[in-house]
Formats: structure tokens, C-alpha cells, sequence
DNA sequence: GCGCACAATGTTGTATACAATATATCCCAG
DNA sequence: CTGGGATATATTGTATACAACATTGTGCGC
């Protein structure tokens, strides 16, 4: 879809291809909570000046996905315990609905488009690329919204995905990831069918599942706080 | 709460100011949609350099309050039918769940808090500053958000809001603003009472009242469109 | 050896200068 | 008088220089 890495030559490289880039690596678990994300370290990977590196974090940290601390800098967001309730709490306010009209007017490519999109993440975890199949598994819930034709909640499960991906690199306790492919799979039939009732009743059955697979009894601050005051931020 | 637009001396004046300055006056409908905001003006106003001026810019936008035009500068939004449709389609989503939340989660403190508002918009509209009271009226449904004591959902609100504020200026076609104040009333009644269920079902009925009184038929482009080029983007 | 103050270094915050783009003006051809 | 094009002006986009702040390292006194 969008150029994520590779800019080749021509491309303008703008605000936007940083912030997506860096989002995409959080996405991909490839950023680490916590990690520090320096201006200039940022200005001489994508090589452009600090002004578009300060554009790009200012967008990311309106999403929550990173946070800027004054003076100090900027640092992949490590979302508490609460934040992590409230965020999926979130999605099961606007994603059901949002599945259901998804089924009601969902034309068949989008659902070969759905396919597609599971059969990459199987192509994924089957290369072991564990990251980009969370990712794409990610993306498959934006793409629901997309098909629902609803740009307002769109953005905003868009960055409700964003954040919970960070929440599954912090709190995740589940091994496998079979079970949500499943679950996306039979999302796709009920959107297939255009059966608006029963994709909304599955979404919801998805994200409760979700939010259960996280380890939501452990203290949180211990966790996160140990984790940078011992391993410091440096990842990769 | 926070300092708007007076800023006499010793505040550091940051670009969130700004933004505050400028989210408050299209609260109060001083700034209509459309309305250019050149950087160079805003930073005359302010007294601040560019810089604050666009990260405050860059803010704004990302709330969707404004739409920024690549080299052609930044502009008070002007939601479109369908985004109008969209912003109150979640807000219906939202609000009636976090409205029993709160609820269920308020004290006597939160009570107090709420009738001071009605206070104050009461106030507003008696001494004829009708701005002041719709901007009062949206922060309403924030404070609830806060009193359910979910930033997530808060800061959603807060944002869907805004906007409402903008639809409002370019779609409502009611006059008085008595009945939303009787709905505000019932509501926190039910808050003050901790009845979640009731609470929630009077949120959803205002909801839909507020979403009732907007010009939905109306074809959109051609009012806001003849708006610009009639009278150009010059306000004030 | 330990703790604290101070200096050195590096990173972020802000302002400004310059470049690129859009808009407005003016002039001239028709 | 109208229309189109070129120039002039104004505004936004970007890079860079400098200031402010935080962090780290060093040395002195105890």
C-alpha cells in the first residue's frame, strides 16, 4: 500500500513517510515501548532536517503512540494497566457496530480484499515474521471500518489499533495467534453474507477475547518501570 | 480552568496556548468556518515566533478542528454533510455508555461541579453571549467523560465536540437552546441519583435530539462553498 | 572511598533566514 | 472592454543557527 521503508529516490519524503515508517515499525513490534526516539538519530536515518522529524513525532504523539516528554525527548509510548482497559474498552464500543455496517455494505471485493488480507498474514507467520502478521492483523480491523465507509470512526479505531498494539507488546501472555486468525476468518464470512447481525455479535466475541488475553492482574508500573530502569530504553 | 485568551505577563506562552486560544473562540462560534489563519497574523496576535504558531496549527489539525492546505495555509474546517452524519453517529456511540459510567462513578462533588455549569451557561445566555453558552453546553459532555473517569474516551469526546461545534455553526436550524438545557438538567439528575441506566438512555435521547436539529437535508457543498466565494475567507 | 557541586557534553526548544509555492496585479493583445 | 500571460507580492515550507535545558562526567572536600 503505502511505501514503508524503502524510499528509493524520487519520493518528496515528507512528514508523513517518517511518521508512517516509525509507525509501522511500532506496528511490527520492531520499536520496543520505552525506546527513545532522538531527533537527530531520526534526521540522519531518513535524511531530513529536524523540522520534519519534529513534524512527524507531533503526529504520532496526538495518536498516543509515542510520547514527548519536555526537554527530554521523545519515547515510544508505554500504555498503563488503565489505559490499556480504557483502549479496548473503546473498541468495544465502536467496533461492533462498526462490523455490522461493514456487512451491510460490503461489496465483493471488499471482501476478496479481506481475504487477501488474511492470506498475507498467514504467508507471514508461516515465514515467521511475527511482527508483520500482528500487524496485518491490525490493519484488518481499520480495513472493516474502511468497508463501513466511515472515515470519523475509522481514524479513530485506526489509532485505537495502533495503541493496542503496544498493549499486546507490553501485557500479552497468549502464544498462539490461531485463534484470532480464526476469529477474522469468520468475521469475513459474516460480512460475506452481508449478515450485519452476526459480524457485529463476532466482533464483539473478538475483542472480548482480545482483552482477556492480556496479563491484566500484574502490576503495571512494576513491570514497565523495571523493565526501562534495568534494560534501559536501547533496543534493537 | 486554563487561561484563553489573556495572557498578561508571567505564562510562558507555548504553542499549547495558542491552540487553547483558538479552540476556544471556535467553541464560541467567534471564528467561522472557513476562516483563514495565517501564521504570520496568529503570531502577531500572540507574539510568539512561526514555530508555535504551527506545532499549535499542526495540533489543531490533527483534531480535525482545522484543515490545513498544503502552501496554501490553515483553515477553520468546514465539516461536510456526511462528516457531520458521521461525528454524531459516534458521538452515539460514545456518550450514552460513558454517560452510565459516570454514573455510576460520581460524587457529590461531580454533582456540584455539573450544576455549576448549567450555572454558568444559564449566566451566558442571559447576558446574551450565546458563544459562551454553547461552548458551555459542549463542555458539558466532556465533564461527563471526566466524571466516568475515562481519558481515552474523554479525549475522543473532547475532540468529537469540537467538531459538533463547527456543524453546529454551519447546519443547526433550531433557535432556542432551552430544551438541550432541560436535557443537561435530566441528566444530571440521573448522575446525581447514580442511576446508569437512566443516565444513559437520556444521553442517548439527546443525542439523537441534537442530531434531529441539524439541517440534514440542506445540500451541503453549495452552502459553505458559496460562503467562500461569495464573501471570501475574510472573517471579522 | 563517598557525596556533592560544578563543568562539559549532548539533546531539545525556539527563532530566523531562505526557498518554494500560491495568489494578486498589471499590462498588453485581441 | 475582456482575457491571458508575465511579473510582483505575500504566504507557507524547510533548513539552520542559537538558546535553554537535562544529563553525564569530573574533581574537590570531607
Amino acid at each position: 500500500m503505502t511505501l514503508t521503508t524503502s524510499h528509493s529516490s524520487s519520493a518528496p519524503v515528507t512528514a508523513d513517510t517518517v511518521s508512517n515508517a516509525v509507525s509501522q515499525a511500532i506496528h511490527e513490534h520492531r520499536l520496543a515501548p520505552g525506546t527513545k526516539l532522538g531527533e537527530d538519530e531520526l534526521s540522519d536515518i531518513y535524511e531530513v532536517s529536524r523540522t520534519i522529524v519534529r513534524t512527524a513525532l507531533q503526529s504520532l504523539a496526538h495518536q498516543h503512540i509515542i510520547e514527548i516528554k519536555r526537554n527530554r525527548g521523545a519515547f515510544v509510548a508505554q500504555p498503563s494497566l488503565t489505559e490499556a482497559q480504557e483502549v479496548f474498552e473503546a473498541r468495544e464500543l465502536l467496533e461492533p457496530r462498526t462490523a455490522r455496517r461493514a456487512a451491510q455494505k460490503a461489496t465483493a471485493k471488499d471482501v476478496a480484499l479481506l481475504k487477501d488480507h488474511i492470506t498475507q498474514e498467514h504467508a507471514a507467520l508461516n515465514a515467521g515474521d511475527r511482527g508483520r502478521a500482528l500487524s496485518l492483523s491490525g490493519k484488518f480491523h481499520v480495513e472493516i471500518a474502511r468497508i463501513a465507509q466511515h472515515k470519523t470512526i475509522a481514524d479513530m479505531i485506526n489509532v485505537l489499533v495502533a495503541r493496542s498494539s503496544l498493549i499486546i507488546a507490553l501485557y500479552w501472555r497468549r502464544e498462539s495467534a490461531i485463534c484470532e486468525s480464526q476469529a477474522h476468518h469468520a468475521l469475513i464470512n459474516a460480512i460475506g453474507d452481508n449478515d450485519g447481525a452476526r459480524a457485529e455479535e463476532l466482533m464483539q466475541r473478538h475483542l472480548v477475547d482480545l482483552h482477556s488475553a492480556l496479563n491484566l492482574k500484574e502490576s503495571p508500573a512494576v513491570e514497565q518501570d523495571l523493565r526501562t530502569m534495568l534494560l534501559g530504553n536501547r533496543e534493537r
